[in-house]
DNA sequence: AATCGGCTCAACCGCTATTGT
DNA sequence: GACAATAGCGGTTGAGCCGAT
């Protein structure tokens, strides 16, 4: 069995949606909700697989999705995440409402990686990069000042990974007496950061120390995070 | 005006996980 | 437990847009 075969089907569309297919796919989901996606593209009249249905549902048509540029806030949380959990796209999308995955992992590979990048950390491990030597790469040797900041988010990122890991263990086992109703993945990912708001206030002071955004910047969710520090 | 290159993001692909029988 | 069907995830691709030349 192989799901994405579906793709190959004879006389099936593939590539961009036309408006006239998004509008059967929204006018179908409205009156009868999805069902089970490899039967609802005969049920509404397209020429689609069942799974290139749900994505376009899921990531554009969904009325519960926002679109447009990711706020400051959004951007300091899918940072604070990644940092924690690596590339858990759908954990990262479960904390923020009205983004999906598949935007916030487009979002991290064109914007925020090379951002994090630029600033002399590495966006797989959130850690200022090292050269042969160990010591740290300061390109324009300008982000210096910074590393002090970097230091105590990594430090908040170190503790609240930590947290994290005992959390997933205490989850994983637990008490005799708990609830037979199991967390879900993302109910455990959002309890772990309900309990990280070192991790926020880290961010908070090393995005203000590096950016020269305020705290009230910071807060705004129309906000969004440009660096200032560019000019060479 | 043409074209070139970089960037963005919707969509595809291949795979694993989950659920039902 | 085995198997099939379905759901969902994360990596990758490519079309289209846009600014630079």
């Amino acid at each position: 069995m192989d799901s994405s075969a579906c793709y190959d089907k004879a006389g099936l569309r593939k590539g961009p949606w036309t408006a006239e297919e998004d509008q059967k796919l929204l006018d179908y989901i409205k009156q009868h909700g999805h069902g089970i996606w490899p039967l609802l593209p005969a049920k509404a009249g397209l020429q689609r697989c069942g799974k290139s249905c749900r994505l376009r549902w899921i990531n554009y048509l969904s009325p519960h999705m926002k679109r447009g540029k990711f706020s400051m806030r959004e951007e300091q949380t899918i940072i604070q995440l990644h940092a924690l959990l690596g590339n858990k796209w759908s954990a990262i999308a479960s904390q923020l409402p009205k983004r999906t995955d598949n935007q916030i992992k487009n979002h991290w590979n064109t914007h925020l990686k090379k951002r994090l990048t630029k600033m002399g950390i590495d966006p797989v491990t959130h850690k200022p990069k090292t050269d042969a030597l160990g010591s740290v790469i300061d390109q324009s040797n300008k982000h210096a000042s910074n590393l002090g900041h970097m230091a105590q988010w990594e430090s908040a990122r170190v503790e609240a990974e930590a947290r994290f890991v005992r959390e997933m263990k205490s989850v994983s086992k637990p008490p005799l007496d708990s609830s037979p109703t199991q967390l879900t993945n993302k109910s455990r990912v959002g309890q772990a950061r309900q309990e990280c708001p070192d991790v926020l206030k880290a961010w908070q002071g090393v995005a203000s120390g590096m950016f020269g955004i305020t705290k009230d910047s910071l807060e705004s969710p129309a906000s969004t995070f440009t660096i200032q520090e560019t000019s060479q």
